[in-house]
DNA sequence: ATTGTTGTATTATTAGGTTAGTACAAGATG
DNA sequence: CATCTTGTACTAACCTAATAATACAACAAT
């Protein structure tokens, strides 16, 4: 089945979101064998050129290794990983807490509607 | 001076969500009168049809209210005002618990992030 | 009544992203 | 050796968003 996009924003920069979030969390695990371009293409449902465009930025990244012609592999290299988990911690909580000003919104009221909605699911 | 904008993500969208916040904060007042649309344009630095498109979004949401030809006003209906503010806190705290949770982070490691976080601007 | 300002509409053009289709070199596989 | 799979490259077509340049009806201001 098809992945799910969100209109407005650019197919390839989700589909980055995506793999680099899943290789953060080890859905990939580290150093081990990678899908090809066309069967994630075909997974999410989208054209392989899209597909390719997005695994090169991770590539750039160094989330992700091609050697031509065997395939891609996730990165053996622990500390881009670790590096990579903190940056995106980091920008995560950045944002939350420049938008949460920008709403005029204090921290314990954050954190208060945080702890109410963690167990909303949905 | 031009306001900031991201590339990526629809500039229409991004005013949208600029004069959205800002109107919510009270930077434009309940029933007070709103700036032209050529006005807006030439502040933001983008072109008038853009913003026209995202005022009339705006207008769609019961924020801001046309009367050709005098202008547009933000709405004077308080509880059209307190409705969006709750759903505006509502989707954020949302996004924050779902983003996350898909960063297999748990809650108590969140605050301590966002508490962490809080004073360190920029 | 004339002029100016308002929101709105229209057309043409440009830029970026996506898709479709095809192609090719390198190396694994038989 | 021949074949298949891999990543990669390329062109053409399409769509959406944004821009540029006008235009116009409605009404306020003078």
């Amino acid at each position: 089945m098809a992945w799910k996009f969100q209109s407005g924003l650019a197919l390839s920069i989700q589909i980055v979101d995506r793999i680099r979030a899943d290789i953060l969390k080890g859905v990939y695990e580290s150093g081990s064998q990678f899908p090809t371009v066309r069967q994630l293409a075909y997974d999410a449902g989208v054209n392989p050129n899209t597909m390719q465009k997005a695994l090169s930025l991770l590539e750039k990244e160094g989330l992700l290794v091609t050697n031509s012609t065997i395939g891609r592999t996730v990165t053996d290299d622990e500390s881009v990983l670790t590096e990579a988990r903190h940056r995106a911690l980091d920008s995560f909580t950045k944002n939350i807490v420049k938008e949460a000003k920008n709403m005029s919104l204090d921290m314990i009221e954050l954190i208060k509607n945080i702890e109410k909605g963690w167990d909303q699911n949905e």
